[in-house]
DNA sequence: CACTCGGCGTCAC
DNA sequence: CGCCGAGTG
């Protein structure tokens, strides 16, 4: 949800302009909302679970149009239920089950329109349909973290600009954010950053507030205060007020202060603790760095002295590995399971990927037909994406980057890296000697290479690389990349340097295209005016309607207009000229021409049983303060005066009992010792943070809930709507078992609810329990205990079945 | 009067 | 999200 009436009060500095003006940008695309949209196409469809893939054209339909206008898209997905904020639901799921039925008896009366308006809202968005966009390419990464997160990290670093309908993402501190495109006009709106200061209070905007001369952090502070996904304002607290008792006040504790004093509004005890979390949330969310490949803190921080709920509000910590088979898909969010593909049938087709240079092999639909069975396993879940990449003999055209630049293999997973965006757009803005947009440091540029190049993965198999960004490199682009320091300082890092001359294929296919864009390209060229173009321009979004020319299966996919290619027993060929389609002006001469990638499945993804444990800096030091992160830009309030000395997230009064520094799982037993903790530790860090997590983003951030009806400050819960990974259900640790993992949970309140809170609203903001074998019950936070003791616990304690030993460490309540 | 808050339609095709 | 109307200080 954002920041309520944010957007209304930048409206001053709201610009609306044409996507061509980013051309030869790439820009971080939060496609939540894609899918969300597009779920109006096919509600009918998923209601009924007859495959479809629309949403994945509605997608790609925009992909498209971005890159018309020269615009590369990087674009991200939740890896969480991706309408997340509802997420583990039952109230909706009930409700959305109840459309479903009625859906199905009108449909069987005949009455389809009204059925169709009863499966849009039986359906939701799930990371499995995101999945099926990932299998098209048109996404990038499954996050663990929500897409706002990451896109927020990317423009934090001044790397991309990003688009998104999330009025937060400037809270998190981008500069530059893009709302509302519009793909008919062909437009975005635009807000910078740097233009918050001369947003004026006037007279005639009712919305408008002034944001002169404010800092970033008082931006923040005035965005939490009137209400953010993490914590609810005070009730009766709106962006306005927190705007002028801001200026006024200065500080949120003197906000804070002069609200109770006034004695109108009722401040929540502990309110300003859980400000400060919220803070946290902003600055230092952790968040799938797709640089590094790992999670990382929105913004660096040094958790010394931070206690373990602290972190757990800021998220997870995952295992690299782990963190990188969320990110790009290949895991389920919620089950950390391979993902189900609910649309098997559905593959790209060589038409889709024609725009992908390196991609699949569009050609031998013969060979692959119906090595892919519907059902499969692991094999078939990750055989048409992953790949990895052998190093590969130098092509025909060498060229200086083959020896110069060390290019990670091996672990590749196929989709198209960051580094390999982020290359292509530096290269594209070198060329047009534009000063970037995205304001960058030369320093930055450098570091980000480093990281980038060395630290990715430069898979042969997929490659996005086409657009006018690219097209519009041209020769030069080579000699970009000669000169560019990347070169150089890529040498040396980390661990995933490859050995010099294993250029892979898609780096030799990034030089080759340069000379080939055209050709790969033709579907995408823009005929925006900016670009020089030296072909006949093709491009045009409705060419992306799929050919009918083939037959197709009756059973398959209505959508799917190819289902015989199997990029995975099929070997790409040698040349790709043939992907495209009948008609179109290039193939013909198609000089692309590279040796095969060697494509091979990747295994299943094999977590870890033993887990790695938390990377040092990330395994967190119990401490029970909060109040020194001095570093911390928090701190530029001034002095704290809150009750607290060392402000705990709780108020003494409500100083809970189970604390997540005194229900550690592996503590009652005394099991602090470093051996134990090498048992249980990481287990039960992830679960215990797990529990944070839930507890913090698992609600829905209206105030219909607890936080609202209660003033009890433990009912305060830091929240986030769009949650991501939503745990739920049940946790087993080696003997523990645990219903709910909990955190600040009051003694009193510590027991199974019956449902007095029953209202509307309490439900809503209930979590439901999955409950493996089929019931649900619903709990509200403070209802959830941890048992050390599954006997002792009795029957409520399920554990989960069949749940292989490396993924109990977080069970997430499946969606759906 | 100003503000907050909740409800509802919108999206898409 | 945006709009609008109801409730409230």
């Amino acid at each position: 949800m954002g920041i309520q009436g944010l957007l209304p009060a930048l409206k001053s500095i709201q610009a609306t302009k044409p996507l061509s003006e980013f051309s030869g940008q790439t820009i971080a695309v939060d496609a939540y909302v894609w899918l969300h949209r597009a779920v109006f196409n096919c509600a009918t469809e998923l209601a009924t679970g007859k495959p479809t893939h629309r949403y994945v054209n509605y997608a790609m339909e925009r992909v498209r149009l971005l890159r018309h206008h020269g615009v590369e898209p990087y674009i991200v997905f939740d890896g969480g239920p991706l309408p997340a904020k509802k997420g583990t639901e039952v109230e909706r799921k009930r409700k959305r089950d109840e459309h479903l039925a009625r859906g199905n008896l009108l449909a069987s009366q005949g009455n389809h329109s009204q059925a169709r308006e009863c499966y849009l809202k039986s359906v939701d968005v799930t990371p499995q349909m995101a999945y099926q966009l990932i299998k098209a390419r048109l996404g990038y990464f499954f996050l663990p973290t929500a897409p706002a997160h990451i896109c927020s990290r990317l423009c934090a670093q001044s790397l991309f600009t990003v688009l998104t309908e999330d009025s937060d993402l400037l809270v998190f501190g981008c500069k530059n954010v893009l709302l509302k495109f519009d793909s008919v006009a062909c437009t975005v709106v635009s807000i910078s950053r740097s233009d918050f200061g001369s947003i004026t209070a006037n007279a005639s905007d009712p919305n408008s507030v002034s944001l002169v001369g404010w800092s970033d952090v008082q931006f923040r502070a005035m965005a939490i205060l009137s209400g953010c996904d993490y914590l609810p304002s005070i009730p009766g607290i709106g962006l306005k007020t927190a705007c002028a008792m801001l200026r006024k006040w200065k500080t949120p504790q003197g906000v804070v202060r002069q609200i109770g004093l006034d004695g109108k509004k009722r401040v929540p005890k502990g309110y300003l603790a859980h400000f400060k979390l919220a803070e946290k949330c902003f600055l230092h969310q952790r968040v799938y760095d797709p640089l590094s490949e790992k999670l990382v803190y929105l913004t660096d921080v040094d958790l010394d002295g931070w206690d373990d709920s602290a972190e757990a509000y800021i998220g997870n910590d995952l295992e690299p590995g782990l963190a990188k088979k969320l990110a790009m898909g290949d895991l389920d969010p919620m089950t950390l399971g391979p993902i189900e593909d609910i649309n098997p049938n559905f593959r790209p087709s060589p038409r889709i990927l024609r725009e992908l240079p390196n991609g699949l092999s569009p050609k031998n639909k013969g060979k692959s037909k119906g090595k892919k069975p519907a059902t499969g396993g692991i094999l078939n879940f990750f055989g048409a994406y992953n790949f990895i990449l052998r190093p590969k003999s130098p092509l025909p055209q060498k060229n200086i980057l083959q020896q110069k630049l060390p290019v990670t293999a091996g672990k590749a997973s196929g989709k198209r890296t960051l580094a390999e965006v982020l290359d292509q757009d530096l290269v594209a803005k070198r060329k047009r000697k534009k000063p970037s947009s995205v304001p960058t440091t030369p320093n930055e540029t450098s570091k980000f290479f480093v990281t980038s190049i060395a630290s990715n993965v430069r898979p042969a198999s997929i490659d996005f690389r086409i657009g006018p960004s690219s097209s519009r490199t041209g020769k030069e682009n080579i000699g970009c990349r000669q000169a560019g320091e990347e070169v150089e300082e890529s040498v040396g890092d980390a661990d995933s340097v490859v050995a010099q001359g294993r250029v892979d294929s898609e780096m030799q296919d990034d030089l080759r295209s340069a000379d080939n864009f055209v050709e790969q390209e033709d579907g995408y060229l823009s005929p925006s005016r900016s670009m020089s173009r030296d072909i006949e321009d093709l491009s045009s979004p409705l060419r992306f309607i799929p050919s009918r020319s083939r037959p197709i299966s009756p059973q398959a996919d209505p959508d799917d207009f190819d289902l015989e290619v199997d990029p995975i027993s099929s070997p790409p060929p040698i040349a790709r000229a043939q992907i495209l389609r009948p008609g179109q002006l290039s193939s013909p001469n198609q000089p692309h021409v590279r040796g095969p990638p060697k494509v091979l499945v990747e295994r299943s993804p094999v977590i870890s049983a033993k887990t790695a444990p938390p990377k040092h800096g990330h395994v967190i030091d119990l401490g029970d303060s909060f109040g020194d992160e001095s570093s911390s830009e928090i701190d530029c309030y001034g002095s704290d005066d809150d009750q607290t000395p060392s402000p705990s997230p709780l108020t003494p009064e409500e100083e809970p009992v189970q604390d997540v520094t005194s229900t550690r799982v592996n503590s009652p037993e005394g099991l602090e010792d470093s051996e134990e903790r090498e048992l249980l530790g990481v287990s039960s860090r992830t679960v215990i943070v797990a529990a944070g997590w839930r507890k913090a983003w698992a609600f829905d951030s209206r105030q219909s809930g607890p936080v609202r009806q209660s003033r009890n400050v433990s009912e305060i819960f830091l929240q986030r709507r769009e949650t991501n990974v939503t745990p739920t259900g049940r946790y087993r640790l080696s003997q523990a078992a645990y219903t709910q993992p909990l955190l600040h949970t009051p003694l009193a309140s510590n027991k199974v609810s019956g449902g007095d809170k029953s209202s509307t609203s309490s439900r809503r903001s209930r979590v439901a329990v999955g409950n493996p074998v089929g019931g649900r019950k619903q709990l509200t936070f403070d209802e959830i205990s941890v048992v050390d003791n599954v006997e002792a616990a009795g029957s409520d304690v399920k554990p989960v079945p069949d749940m292989p030993e490396h993924l109990t460490r977080l069970r997430f309540e499946r969606f759906r």
